[in-house]
DNA sequence: ACGGTAAACGGACTATGGTCCGCTTGGTAT
DNA sequence: ATACCAAGCGGACCATAGTCCGTTTACCGT
């Protein structure tokens, strides 16, 4: 009549064997390694499982895929982006006023995807957009706009002002279309001053 | 002292042979066809290939990559919707005011985009964006910005109208986080009414 | 400690995109 | 008509993502 007397208190995830979870490490570990080095493009599960010193199925038992695995270790490097903005110095984090917010934000998101193109390219789907960080990026802007007073509704808003921000439009545009980095972020600007409204863009500064 | 006496009066793509020219229509229409009967996501190369009744090499001369050969396929069912933009009826086509057409063409978008959504993710980077139809929907877009008075950098701003209505982006909102179609396409109005400016919107229909 | 079981493991195996190279052929000049 | 040759061709070959299954191992209950 005795029951499993340790952690299991929320059943859905029945906890990962300790052995996995080092597996994943080592792995995580692995493959920041080889991508920083060598290039997301040309890193192979081989050589991540090898440099891991684990079998081949183990990678894709941890990560499904190459994208999932590439999402994770994009996930990693966002995570203390996303700790700026949620207890780091204004105007990203919190205390400047919702407008400043934006504009430090915008300008981030567009320097961090930038710098991860290559990353982000490579995981795909997930990269680009289910992985974890996305909704977190998507609840902040929301915020933002309803600290604006935006009236709408802001969850399509929100994606509407992130859009031009996402990897493959920036990518168009910088890459492709060759426009100065200056003239994006300008662009970007001037939309969010479009969609939060003239009024709201002179928040009272002084 | 005599030269070639035909058509290379443009000489930079020196026009290509009688044979080429027959197996990438093969390939096309088994490409086409394969599509539509298997769905994008399993169609392979060797398939295409053998449907066709040509080498394998032949694809990947012909089209580069799987992406490439994606790409064509989905350029080729673009062709009569560019043709309806440019001489279709209105309000899509010619005739309607710049803010009719720019909402015909808006909806079109969305559900065009939607209708080859897996086409457009198989073929990639192609797909999404370097495909020939991105810079004719900029451009029109561009063009209508103008003629609804809309000032500022219109190359930017077409951009950021066109970023929500881009494949992953309309995946995201409608597959993933399951928001109605016309609750989307709601949002996009909204948008380009923000863009375009309070004033361009009220066009005098009446 | 001991035994049972479900999870994890590894690496051989398969499927598929993409390359290579020796052979063939359409086009042109003579 | 003939000769020449660049372009085209096919399919064997390679690299790599992803699967499968027999074996090993961490964890739990006794």
């Amino acid at each position: 009549m005795s029951e499993p007397h340790l952690l299991p208190l929320l059943d859905a995830p029945p906890a990962e064997r300790r052995d996995a979870a080092r597996n994943r490490e080592l792995l995580l570990d692995a493959a920041k390694s080889l991508v920083e080095r060598c290039g997301p493009r040309s890193v192979t599960m081989d050589a991540v499982a090898a440099a891991a010193g684990v079998g081949k199925g183990t990678v894709f038992r941890r990560f499904e895929s190459r994208e999932g695995l590439m999402a994770a270790v994009l996930d990693h490097s966002e995570t203390d982006w996303q700790a700026q903005v949620m207890s780091g110095p204004p105007p990203l984090g919190p205390g400047a006023d919702p407008w400043d917010r934006l504009l430090a934000f915008g300008r981030s998101r567009l320097e961090t995807t930038l710098l991860h193109a290559e990353l982000i390219r490579e995981a795909g789907r997930a990269g680009t957009r289910s992985y974890a960080a996305y909704s977190f990026v998507a609840m902040h802007t929301r915020y933002l706009l309803g600290e604006l007073g935006v009236t709408g509704d802001l969850p399509i808003l929100a994606t509407a002002l992130l859009a031009p921000l996402e990897a493959p439009i920036l990518d168009q545009q910088v890459t492709i279309e060759g426009f100065p980095l200056e003239r994006v972020h300008a662009g970007w600007v001037d939309l969010a001053r479009r969609i939060v409204g003239g009024d709201a863009t002179r928040a009272p500064v002084d």
